[in-house]
DNA sequence: CATCGGAATTGGATCGTTCAAGACGGCGAG
DNA sequence: CTCGCCGTCTTGAACGATCCAATTCCGATG
């Protein structure tokens, strides 16, 4: 069993301070070369590594980022979280963080555990998933000083705060782009209840892209709730509409699969697109629009360290582009 | 802006000394009623939170423990951590423990992250996802007297440490026992190459559950590497043979996946059953091999805390059962 | 009334790190 | 020659909690 090496141990075996050693780590410029090689050569020869407990009580930065991890809604979706939290996590490493998980039921105990965890193990800062129109999380943070970043633009309000999000209108749009190139013209949209940030912005970029080219968009648009089933009813009631639209596009995949199904017993001919390119629209082929996760992820943590370690101003926003990932169904 | 609440602070409040509140936290039966009471009031007016990194440096305990997450391989299998990770996240939570990250490329690196994450963070224990025959990881922590459950066996001894499992072999006897009820005899498998602990015990169920009924599983057996096209490739294979199979077992979803699709245009009424009842096998109506993960994460963590608490001994592992979901294709 | 014993409470030391302030030697300017 | 300054390094204190040993308090007992 190795004795626990502290600073001490490596000041002494280097023949230094205890404050010597600290400034190689953190202020490597104002030691003499000659004494800075000799304790990094001490540092490695005994395996040191900074107690970050001790640091952070001296400090009060725990180098520690926190993010929710969600109960998976129908399954579908859950990998989009899995992607993001990854590329987190990698990219957070390397910037010298690391990621810390927590759970909540709902937004009040969330911000009751932001509060907890602030207490309990100085969180240097959020990350955010999911923003809504006048979400309380960002207003408590906001207010308390606590550094985050979302992914999901704060609807309300652009510069609120900091955020990364993905351009769902431009993903829609290029979606509607390749239906239109394609010679279709009553191109329908199957999206969710308007009021959702998330949502309208997905619609709207379809709902353009339509008039742009000359199509009037009314009656080829429903709004649906999440689900594989309200995809299948909706895109049945449209395909028995008077004109029929052409061509769908879907506000997810989840919405998409359940058109899928619709289209291909009423009318196979007609293309299908969905949104987030999930596995599931992989594995049946579902043409989809592909969001950028990794390098969101990584966006997210160079605009949380760049508040942290406070170099800059306040960084601004990232809007990334979404791809359009074709397979079979258009 | 409040100033900071510390142990002073509530203890100042209340009119006790420091001590007094620490024991009202870590040994409430030795305090007197009236006391503690008046110091769990001053608690609550302050909103006071124990400073885990003051804790920390005293106790040596972090009250964290760390799982790392995997790139998605697939994607398919992918939401599968996804759901362990948040049940691990809320049990942990609710035994008292935060939940860290960490990603790693490859073996060798995850035990140099081991070393980091102890020596930075002191980190409590480990929870491992996928052991292998041999697996270094084991040893190492072991060898350091580090805490860990891993979640799957250690194939080669199962009392070399503290696991939680679900039994593989379990779902694919009740898959192939649900195939002869129904009339099937020449049910085929389609599994991975042997010498993987999972595959074989997953392989293991189907043969004996046919060998019990007095079917020599002899050429009904196929190893391939996991992915969609390899079942379907693997699929025509079978299904082209002299005497076919009439029903398919395989050891994954996407070996499933890739099986259906061969089935639907060589003989659509092969029934095929995939493992792990991903999102993707309940959009496409796959029936599928379902593991507790929720109860799997939960197990781990009372195991981990049981070791940490050190109350009683060295706990006894865990085997879950899994249970099939029938759909469409079965 | 003095003493005792055990429970309840207190003050000091400590964990490993960084901050603040100071020591030391050499060098240029007054 | 002295002073101040700069670069380099060292020492003491502090962060907030717990452990340990010492002290007070209290009723019971000799």
């Amino acid at each position: 069993m190795p004795e626990k090496v502290t600073i001490a141990t490596v000041a002494q075996h280097a023949q230094v301070s205890r404050q010597t050693v600290s400034n190689v780590l953190n202020a490597p410029h104002i030691v003499r070369e000659e004494t800075r090689r000799r304790v990094q050569e001490a540092i490695a020869a005994l395996g040191y590594r900074a107690n970050q407990a001790a640091r952070q009580m001296r400090t009060g930065r725990s180098k520690l980022i926190a993010v929710r991890i969600e109960p998976t809604r129908d399954g579908i979706n859950g990998s989009v979280l899995d992607r993001f939290l990854h590329g987190l996590t990698e990219t957070a490493e390397a910037a010298g963080y690391r990621t810390m998980l927590y759970t909540a039921a709902d937004t009040a105990r969330e911000i009751a555990t932001y509060d907890d965890l602030l207490g309990s193990y100085d969180l240097d800062g959020f990350v955010l998933t999911g923003t809504d129109h006048g979400d309380p999380r960002t207003a408590w943070l906001a207010g308390r000083g606590v550094p985050f970043v979302t992914f999901g633009r704060p609807w309300d309000d652009l510069d609120a705060h900091c955020w990364v999000d993905v351009d769902g209108a431009a993903g829609t749009a290029e979606a509607t782009r390749h239906l239109l190139a394609a010679g279709h013209r009553r191109i329908a949209f199957i999206g969710w209840p308007a009021g959702s940030g998330v949502g309208d912005d997905r619609c709207s970029g379809w709902r353009e892209t339509l008039r742009a080219a000359g199509v009037d968009p009314t009656g080829l648009h429903r709004e649906a709730t999440d689900g594989i089933a309200e995809g299948e009813r909706h895109a049945r009631d449209l395909l028995a509409a008077a004109p029929a639209p052409t061509a769908l596009v879907c506000a997810s995949d989840s919405l998409a699969l359940g058109a899928l199904q619709a289209v291909r017993e009423v009318e196979p001919a007609v293309p299908v697109i969905g949104f987030d390119d999930t596995p599931v629209a992989a594995a049946v082929g579902l043409t989809s629009i592909s969001q950028p996760l990794g390098e969101a992820a990584a966006r997210c943590v160079d605009l949380l360290t760049a508040v942290l370690d406070g170099t800059r101003g306040a960084p601004a926003p990232v809007l990334l582009q979404p791809a359009l990932v074709r397979r079979q169904t258009a």
